[in-house]
DNA sequence: CGCCGAGTTGAACTGAATCAAGAAACGTGG
DNA sequence: CCACGTTTCTTGATTCAGTTCAACTCGGCG
């Protein structure tokens, strides 16, 4: 639990006052591999914290998964438009494998904006480190090949392709599995 | 300049002793026509928020320039990578029109957010909006085709259309002009 | 008036999708 | 621990959207 700290001060110290009331409201819960942690139609309730484990979120399809995102060990996870908005999510996060969380409810994140002095300052930080991700994502989908995406995603995670189906990360930089296929077979 | 106020106070109501204080940190400022509010290279260091205009965000490219974003009336710009990080900015900001901006600095906002007791709190919610924008954008990039993309930018902005240059939109929504040209003879 | 950038159109080419089939890996129950 | 069925991955053939290169038109502006 305390690596949650520790990722939460990347942005701001916090007072060990704020802390305590932060993590009382914490609760841990385990996902099996291949169960949902949010599913569409359901309004997002938590903000999560990956202790062990990998996710993945995507928009399921009859045909293919529109696969998005994944998550990995410590960091935050949660369905951010439907948690945010309060409206129901249009994807689903699933468990790649065995994974634990500490979470928090939307209701008591509000609380802790409420109540403590440094709740906003983190949760504007969190929010832009947030959209500084999406914006660098807008300009691989835009400016790079699919080749060129795999070949990042490859050189800044190589342990990505290890534990997780090719099919998910072909989705993830817009191709088919295919097309991976062939990609991956001029390259290595 | 009470547009900003009242942009602010969609996130939540101001005192006016916060509004008072924000407002005496603004400058305002006048771009003409294809002036650069902000030039690759140098590190952003203002918030803006258009009170008259139209901008694009893009790199500039040896043959055809990457356009990402416009950003109209009534709206803030930044090069908020640049402005968040502080370091050199890799794109660039156009006044596609006559602009008028009422801006504020990187050190002065700073000083909102340890002085003012809403300031993180609109931050934070700011950032957590742009967030969810980029993150329909990166849906709209990966799953639908460029005249899908086309056509829901002309029934959401309409006069888009008319006043921007129609490279720039092809730019924006990842083909060429040639292919948008095409998909315009299509459609309409 | 002539120039230049924006937009359009055509033809050839290319990366990726689609359809289809086979091979490998995986998980579950006997 | 193996056998079987299912899922994942690969490979081939065809099709398609969009790129590239090139030529031409149009409108605005010096």
């Amino acid at each position: 639990m305390h690596q949650i700290r520790k990722y939460l001060e990347t942005f701001s110290p916090m007072r060990n006052s704020d802390w305590d009331y932060y993590s009382s409201k914490l609760q841990c819960v385990t996902f099996q591999k291949k169960e949902l942690l949010l599913k569409k139609g359901q309004t997002e309730n938590f903000l999560s914290f990956v202790e062990e484990g990998t996710l993945r979120m995507y928009f399921p399809k009859i045909e293919n998964d529109l696969t998005f995102g994944f998550v990995f060990k410590n960091q935050f996870i949660s369905g951010y438009d439907s948690f945010l908005t309060q409206v129901p999510c249009t994807y689903q996060i699933e468990a790649l494998s065995k994974t634990t969380v500490w979470r928090i409810s939307h209701a008591d994140l509000n609380d802790i904006y409420t109540n403590t002095e440094i709740g906003n300052e983190i949760g504007r930080k969190n929010a832009e480190r947030l959209f500084l991700i999406k914006s660098s994502r807008e300009l691989s989908l835009l400016e790079l090949t699919a080749k060129e995406r795999y070949q990042n995603l490859f050189s800044e995670r190589p342990q990505l392709i290890k534990e997780i189906p090719l099919k998910y990360i072909a989705s993830y930089i817009g191709i088919t599995p295919q097309a991976l296929s062939r990609i991956r077979r001029q390259v290595s």
